[in-house]
DNA sequence: GATCTACAGTTTACGCTGTCAACCTGGAAT
DNA sequence: ATTCCAGGTTGACAGCGTAAACTGTAGATC
């Protein structure tokens, strides 16, 4: 996704082939096809090697993760910036909310859609720092800020909704997907540009 | 979830004691804890038995899902004629699917956020006889039934990203849970209930 | 009653997984 | 010259799903 790294990080050559081929594995083949012993295997390591530059299997996975949120990010923050209608901004970011999901399914997996048994160890200020873009949502809602940060979720709950099951292939194929999408961000953005009970909306 | 068993199964004993088995490792355990391994060591047989009554784990987990529908479905279809105007309807089976999801998210993750892979295998007629409920967001939609399908989708839709972020604890403890709940169905259901181009509603 | 058959279960094994402990090895620092 | 150590390897452990071959037993057939 991102080939060349920050300076934070040591930077061996063996962590960023692993890092390299992890990436590579991922974005082929999917999660499931990620174990130690082929990453090991093609960079031409062993298995065990890895836990010198990663503390476990998941802290690799990590990386990734945070690697998709570098991207969705950036793509999010590009397009809120470049609308002047808040309303539009919005919908704009729900698009490209969406579309990251779509072109970049398995990044949206380990992101967003795995159980959060091993997760808990994903440290909480990284996480909540990854996630920069999902308040985005919160901060274009019409809505005073205490109701906003609640609306925010609201958004972004209803986008991961169409998002996951396009992505797990739970939806019916015959159903028209660009219709469902338009649908359903249009549902997201009703609900957060409308005040609470239907009083006209002030902003 | 159904100790007892419908007719048209065998209903060997091993066979009902490998599901029983199953089904509390699932309750109390979680999927991650399903093993053959566990199974039939609490059941007193050897792994390889199990094949002898499920043509692999797959098949036995689909045994699972279906037990969750049957009550998902029950759930669902139970409020759904328990009320009269449609759009107080709508609202009650929303509210009845995300308490499945909250009640039983163990089954909840099984039938509804495990990737595809294996899942192709699912007989897809069964699948949609499964899905059932699903079909009762479409019907209770105030829209001609072109539209239906893919409104009755977008509900849904917004409703799973609600409980999957719920479920997979996504979602940040100090937000108001309730009320959230209450957002997310409101706005799933005032997209159902409003046709298209924002025209004064008829039906 | 003896034999054949079908089934239900076991034993054994294969290849895969993440990870740990012990060992080795080349180069920099003392 | 010797020590130290970061970065690697080997080998192993416990677990996984599952395929193949084997065993014992109940019922039907001759």
């Amino acid at each position: 996704m991102s080939p060349t790294r920050s300076a934070r990080d040591p930077e061996t050559p063996l962590r960023e082939a692993i890092l390299c081929e992890a990436r590579r594995l991922l974005e082929e083949e999917g999660y499931a096809a990620l174990s130690t012993r082929r990453i090991a295997a093609a960079v031409g390591c062993t298995a065990t090697s890895i836990y010198l530059h990663f503390k476990s299997k998941d802290t690799l996975i990590y990386a990734l993760i945070d690697e998709g949120f570098h991207e969705l990010n950036r793509r999010v923050l590009r397009v809120s910036e470049g609308a002047d209608d808040p309303a539009a901004a919005l919908r704009a970011v729900a698009r490209a909310y969406v579309d990251f999901g779509l072109e970049r399914p398995e990044y949206y997996e380990i992101m967003f859609m795995l159980r959060a048994e091993q997760m808990e160890r994903y440290p909480v200020d990284a996480y909540r720092r990854a996630r920069r873009s999902l308040e985005v949502f919160a901060e274009l809602t019409a809505l005073p800020v205490r109701e906003a940060a609640r609306q925010g979720v609201t958004v972004w709950s209803t986008l991961h909704g169409l998002v996951s099951l396009l992505v797990a292939q739970r939806i019916d194929v015959s159903l028209d997907r660009e219709a469902l999408i338009r649908d359903t961000i249009e549902a997201a953005c009703l609900g957060a540009s409308t005040p609470f009970p239907p009083e006209p909306s002030s902003r």
